[in-house]
RNA sequence: GCCCCUGUAGCUCAAUGGAUAGAGCACCGGACUUCUAAUCCGUUGGUUGUGAGUUCGAGUCUCACCAGGGGCGCCA
C-alpha cells in the first residue's frame, strides 16, 4: 500500500547519492522486521561495498553505518513519517501512525471484498489441475493438485489475471477397460445410488484383484480393449454411461471443496488429435518412425545437438499405433491455445514425477514450431503419502478415501460446535462443521512448500489447534462477535487514538501488507505465503483481542477499535477466500 | 551411470542474500464472573547434514561429499 511513499523516499536517497558523488545502487526495501514497529527499511551495505570495490579503503560495516546516519540526517523527518533512524547500517523509516492507520482502515472498509485485489491486467492464463481418473476412487493423494490448483487460480485471479480453470479427467485407458470388464462380467445392470465414487473405486479394486487371482482372464480384458478400439457401440454406450457416474461423483466432491472449473478437457478427446500431431512430427523430421519394430520417438538431445543428456528421448506413439500420455499431451497443449489463442501462460499443476515428461512435451512442441510452446509451464508438487513412505495407489488399496476424511473431519468439528454453541440450529451447526472440517483439511496442504512431501496421518490431519485453518476462522468469528455485540453500526470515521498499542500497530501493519502478499504469492505461484500471512494476521488479532478491550473502552477508543476490528475481519475474510476456506459466522 | 527434489528444535514446518534463525505440535507451569478458552501467557528446546568457496554479510548462492526420496524409449 505504500509504494508511493517508498518511492518518494527512494528518490530523495538518490538525490543524496548524486550530491555526494556516490555510485548508484538499487535499494531493496523491506518492512521493519520487528514486531510492533511499523515502517519501511533499507540498508547501505551494498553501497558501501561498491565504494570499497572502487578502491576506497573503508570498512564496509562502519561505512554503511555512516551512510545510514548521513541519509537519516539528510532526510530529516519526511512528510507522513514519524521518525527516521539509522541503526547498524540500516535505515528505518517509521510511518506517522495518525495518518496511515486511518488510511489503511479506510481503504479496507471501502474496498471490502476487493481489498488486496490487483489492478486488472489484460492477460489471460490457464491453470490445469486435478486430473482425476474416472472409474477410480478419489483419494487423499488426489487432493493436493485440486487444492493447490484451485488456490493458485484464486491467487492469479485476485492478482489481476483472467484465469481459465481447466480439468483434464483421465476417462479412458487400461484402467477404464478393466473396470468395464469387471462390471459387465460381475455387476451387469447395477447402478450406484449413493457414495458413487467409492462404489466406482471398489469395482476397480475388484477388477484388479480378480485379474491377479486369475491371470488368464487378462485375455478377456484385451478383447474388450479391442472392442473399444473398434468403437463397438455397446462398449461405447456403457463407457459413456459409467463415465458420467464418475463425473457426477467428482462434481459432488468439488462442490464440497468449493472448487470449480471453467472447462473440461477429456483424455479421450485428444487421443486422435494426438496421433495427427505425431504424423506431423514425422513429416517435419522431428519424430523418427521406428514402426512396426519400434515406437515413434523424438530424439530431443540429438535434435538439439546436446552433448550431455537433458531431454533424452520422448516416445510419442506405441509401435502398435496406440496413444500414450505423451501423444495426448501434445494435442492437449495445442487445443488449449486453439481454444484460447491469447493465453499468456498455460500452467499444469501436476506432480513432480512428471517434470521430465512435461519438459519433453513442451520442447517437442517448440521444435515443431509452435511459438506458444514456451508459454507452457509445469507447476510441480510433491505427493501426499502415507506413513512408512507408502504411496497411495487405488490398485493396491493403500488409500485414504477423501470422503472418509471429510466425514471424519466434519464430525469432529460438529462435536465441538455442539458443545460450544448448543443453541444454534442443526442446519447452521452442520454448515459450520463443514467449513471447519474442510478448512482443516485444506490448510496443511497450502501452508508448506509445493515441493515438500505431505505425509498423511489421521492425527495431524484432524488436529484443529495451533497453526491451522480453524485458528484463522476463529479469529474471524471473534471479530464478528465484537461487531455484533457493539449494538451499533461500524462508525463511519474515528480519530486514531495515539499512541497506538503495539498490538494495534502490528495489526494495522499486517492488514496493510495484504495487497503486496497477494502479488508476491501469485507471481511465485506459492500459496504458502498467503497461508502464512493469514495465520499471522489471525495471531495479531488474537493478541489484540486479549490485550485491547473494544466494547469496554471509552468512546473514542471504542470507535477506533471497532473500525480496526471491522477492517481486520475483512482482511481475514479476503485471505480465507484466497485459500478457498469458508469463513463461518460462528464457531 | 546421468538428472531433479529434500535435509533447520524431540516431531511437523517457516524464514526477499541482511538486524536476535521463527511458528505450531509435544512436555511442564499458569489464565475463563470479562468482546466465544477452537484462545492467551510463560518455561524448556539450534554447530541450519558435512566440508570448502563466493560475498561487507550465507539456512539461503556455487562446488564436492553424506543421507533420504523421485525420474530416466513404447506406465500413467
Amino acid at each position: 500500500m505504500f509504494e508511493r511513499e517508498q518511492q518518494i523516499i527512494a528518490e530523495k536517497i538518490k538525490d543524496f547519492c548524486q550530491e555526494n558523488q556516490l555510485p548508484e545502487v538499487d535499494f531493496q526495501w523491506k518492512w521493519i522486521p520487528f514486531s510492533g514497529h511499523w515502517g519501511i527499511s533499507t540498508s547501505f551495505f551494498q553501497l558501501a561495498a561498491l565504494e570499497a570495490r572502487q578502491g576506497k579503503k573503508i570498512n564496509v560495516n562502519a561505512r554503511a553505518a555512516e551512510l545510514a546516519a548521513q541519509v537519516a540526517a539528510y532526510l530529516g523527518t519526511p512528510q507522513g513519517f514519524e521518525k527516521v533512524e539509522a541503526v547498524n547500517g540500516y535505515l528505518n523509516i517509521y510511518f506517522l501512525q495518525s495518518t496511515y492507520a486511518e488510511q489503511v482502515i479506510n481503504t479496507v472498509l471501502q474496498e471490502r471484498e476487493n481489498f488486496g485485489r490487483g489492478v486488472r491486467r489484460n492477460e489471460r492464463v490457464m491453470v490445469e489441475f486435478s486430473q482425476p481418473n474416472t472409474h477410480k476412487a478419489f483419494h487423499v493423494g488426489h487432493l493436493r493438485s485440486a487444492i493447490l490448483g484451485d488456490v493458485i487460480s484464486r491467487l492469479l485471479d485476485f492478482a489481476g489475471f483472467s484465469v481459465v480453470r481447466a480439468n483434464y479427467p483421465g476417462d479412458i485407458g487400461l484402467h477404464v477397460i478393466k473396470w468395464l470388464w469387471c462390471y459387465m462380467k460381475f455387476h451387469p445392470g447395477e447402478k450406484p445410488t449413493q457414495d458413487i465414487t467409492r462404489w466406482m473405486g471398489d469395482i476397480y479394486a475388484e477388477a484388479n484383484r480378480r485379474l491377479e487371482e486369475n491371470p488368464e482372464l487378462e485375455s478377456e480384458v484385451r478383447a474388450l480393449y479391442a472392442r473399444w478400439d473398434r468403437r463397438d457401440p455397446e462398449v461405447v454406450a456403457l463407457w459413456e454411461e459409467t463415465r458420467q457416474w464418475s463425473l457426477n461423483g467428482f462434481e459432488e466432491i468439488y462442490r464440497q471443496l468449493d472448487i470449480h472449473f471453467d472447462v473440461y478437457y477429456f483424455n479421450s478427446q485428444v487421443e486422435h488429435p494426438g496421433k495427427e500431431i505425431v504424423n506431423e512430427l514425422i513429416a517435419k523430421g522431428i519424430a523418427v518412425d521406428e514402426r512396426p519394430e519400434g515406437p515413434v520417438v523424438v530424439k530431443l538431445d540429438e535434435l538439439l545437438g546436446l552433448k550431455t543428456e537433458k531431454y533424452r528421448v520422448l516416445v510419442v506413439l506405441r509401435s502398435d499405433n496406440t496413444a500414450l500420455y505423451a501423444t495426448e499431451d501434445l494435442a492437449l497443449a495445442k487445443k488449449k491455445f486453439t481454444d484460447y489463442p491469447d493465453l499468456s501462460r498455460s500452467y499444469y499443476v501436476v506432480d513432480v514425477r512428471q517434470s521430465l515428461h512435461f519438459q519433453q512435451v513442451f520442447k517437442t512442441l517448440e521444435l515443431a514450431g509452435y511459438e506458444w510452446a514456451t508459454r507452457c509451464q509445469h507447476i510441480p508438487y510433491e505427493l501426499v503419502i502415507l506413513p512408512g513412505n507408502v504411496v497411495m495407489a487405488s490398485r493396491e488399496g493403500t488409500v485414504v478415501l477423501l470422503e472418509d476424511l471429510i466425514r471424519e473431519a466434519t464430525a469432529r468439528a460438529l462435536a465441538v460446535v455442539r458443545e460450544k454453541n448448543p443453541d444454534l440450529s442443526e442446519e447452521v451447526k452442520q454448515k459450520i462443521a463443514q467449513a471447519v472440517g474442510i478448512g482443516a483439511i485444506k490448510y496443511p496442504m497450502l501452508a508448506r512448500e509445493n515441493t515438500k512431501v505431505v505425509t498423511f496421518d489421521w492425527q495431524s490431519a484432524l488436529d484443529f489447534n495451533g497453526q491451522a485453518a480453524p485458528y484463522i476462522q476463529y479469529a474471524y468469528v471473534r471479530a464478528g462477535s465484537i461487531l455484533r455485540k457493539a449494538g451499533q453500526p461500524v462508525p463511519e470515521e474515528a480519530k486514531v487514538c495515539e499512541p497506538l498499542t503495539p498490538q494495534e500497530v502490528e495489526l494495522i501493519n499486517l492488514i496493510s501488507r495484504l495487497p503486496a502478499e497477494v502479488q508476491r504469492s501469485a507471481s511465485e505461484l506459492r500459496p504458502l505465503w498467503i497461508a502464512t500471512y493469514a495465520y499471522e494476521l489471525a495471531k495479531a488479532f488474537n493478541d489484540f483481542y486479549t490485550q485491547c478491550p473494544v466494547l469496554q473502552a471509552e468512546e473514542s477508543v471504542r470507535n477506533f477499535r471497532l473500525r480496526l476490528t471491522a477492517a481486520t475481519r475483512q482482511a481475514i475474510a479476503n485471505s480465507l477466500t484466497l485459500l478457498g476456506i469458508t469463513a463461518p459466522q460462528a464457531m
